[in-house]
This record gives C-alpha cells, sequence and structure tokens, in this order.
DNA sequence: GTGTTTGCAAAGTGTTTGCAATTTA
DNA sequence: TAAATTGCAAACACTTTGCAAACAC
C-alpha cells in the first residue's frame, strides 16, 4: 500500500495543532512539521532547535523550549527522563519503554507488548500509580 | 537482639573506606557516616552538604560533589535518574527499583522480589544489557 | 483591536573544573 | 616529601523568565 505525498507541507502539522487548540503559529508549525512528519523520534530542545537552524526555519531556542512544554501539555510529546542535566522529548505517547544508551545519547522504543512489568506493588501510603517507567540501559558490547 | 551503640562513632565509616580503598579524610569520614550510619536514604548533592553543615561538619558543595562521584565509582552508591536537573544517589546498592513522588521529590525502593520485569526484548545489535531501572510515577491521591 | 506568542538577553539551577593551599600516608 | 584531596570561585550546560515587539484571530 502507498502512501500519497502530501503536496500542501504543513497541513498535517496544522490538523495537529487545531486537533489540541493551539494557535497555528509559524514556529509551532515547523515545529511540529519536524517532530510528527515522519516516524517517531525522541530530540532534546538543542538538537531540535538545531535542526529547525539547519531547515532554515527562524525559531529561537527559547521558543523550542516553550513549544516542547506545550506539546507534552497537551498530549502530543511525552517527556523522557534518561539522564539528569538533559530532557528527552518522544512523539510516541503511546504506553511503551526504553532502551537507553549513554554513550551516544540515543533512545529506542520498546513497545509495551514486548515488555511486561508484572505484579506491580502496592504504592505508598496516600499515592496512586502515575506510570511506569522502564529504561534498560544497554552499552557497546565487548566480547 | 539489641545493637551495641558504637562508641567511637566513625568506626563504620572508617570501615567502609577502607574496604574500597579510598583515603579516609575528615570529609570523607563525615560524609560516609551520614549516608551509612542508619537505614538506607536518598540523597542530592545538596541536601547532603545541608546535613553536613547542619551537623557542624565542615564540608564545601564541591568536596560533596565530588564524593558522591566516588562513592558511585566504588560501587558504595548507586545513582537514579528520576528527574532532569536534579541528581539522587541511593545507599541501597542492591537490584532493585523505586517509586518517585515528584511533588515531594521523595524515593521509596521496592525490591527486587517484588516486581518482576518478564522477558526482557533483545537489545539493539552491538549493545549488551547493562542494567534495567524501574520507576513508578506516583502522586496523592484524589478521591 | 485584543489577547496570544515570540525572541532576546538576563537570570536561574544544578553541576563541574582549575588551581593554590592543605592534608594524608 | 610526594601524592592525593580540598575549597574557592569561575565556568558550564541546560532551562526558564520578563518584557517589548510581532502576530493571529
Amino acid at each position: 500500500m502507498m502512501t500519497i505525498p502530501d503536496t500542501r507541507p504543513y497541513a498535517r502539522a496544522l490538523d495537529r495543532l487545531k486537533a489540541v487548540g493551539l494557535r497555528p503559529t509559524r514556529q509551532r508549525l515547523a515545529l511540529a512539521k519536524l517532530l510528527f512528519d515522519g516516524a517517531d523520534r525522541h530530540v532534546s530542545a538543542e538538537q531540535l532547535h538545531a535542526e529547525a537552524v539547519a531547515a532554515e526555519m527562524r525559531v529561537s531556542l527559547a521558543t523550542v523550549y516553550n513549544t516542547l512544554h506545550q506539546f507534552t501539555a497537551v498530549g502530543l510529546l511525552r517527556e523522557v527522563v534518561v539522564e539528569s542535566g538533559r530532557a528527552y522529548f518522544d512523539t510516541n505517547t503511546t504506553n511503551h519503554h526504553h532502551f537507553y544508551h549513554a554513550e551516544d545519547g540515543k533512545l529506542v522504543d520498546i513497545d509495551h507488548s514486548r515488555l511486561s512489568v508484572a505484579a506491580l506493588p502496592e504504592p505508598p501510603a496516600g499515592t496512586a500509580i502515575d506510570r511506569v517507567d522502564v529504561i534498560i540501559r544497554v552499552r557497546g558490547h565487548q566480547s
């Protein structure tokens, strides 16, 4: 089955923004396009900003931060914490987990169906489970 | 069964340092005492520094950072990443997991035996699993 | 027009580093 | 005395904020 290429380059990004009720500003459209047109991805603010600059989209780093947080707040992105000192955002907002390769800062999704966390213990008194994150830290093999 | 109180307040800390081959300086002894004399705990550098200052132990924040990393390097501590922007260190170095309560920054251990991660998927080509971290994020109930 | 969003530069947070002075073995 | 360790202050990396100008509706 083939996909017909979209002739209006920002159409998809526009739809996404409309769907969540965020004003489709030039900057938000540009970032949404980078993030959502294509396969799922994991980005840091600096990375995304660099890409936007490389693609001649004029966006400030402050706006990239704001936008990533707004997108996260409305459920378009999910924040992944793997390293203190750098925030990653994941375009895959379904229930899933991650491999993390610290040496090169790369994340790889693990579908929820491929890993099961059995028998969750009772949370501390007065609290309820919000979400379960599994991070499998990996390293380059040595044989 | 009762424990006889230790009359030499730094004896345990001293033994720990000797065991891993770190010079027992005044600062390291003080921090080891705060960390290891008592139940397992989770601390950030700022927290530990504040405690040391409160206990009249003269230690600079830079030394607290250095010491936490040295202790981690020799296996006396384990770093727990739950929040970008703040590093936590855990005195429990056994294989276990965590509840994390973001609102008050508190961690609670989950013994390895109380939670099982079944059927780990194959790591990406060229990598091997280093360690598996499960973080269960919790929030104060609303009924 | 009115309220929202942006970009800049400044401020903030947590952490690391260079190096002279101090301490340990 | 030689080598390791400390503390300070400066530097750092990443992130957030205040506010005037620009933009969307």
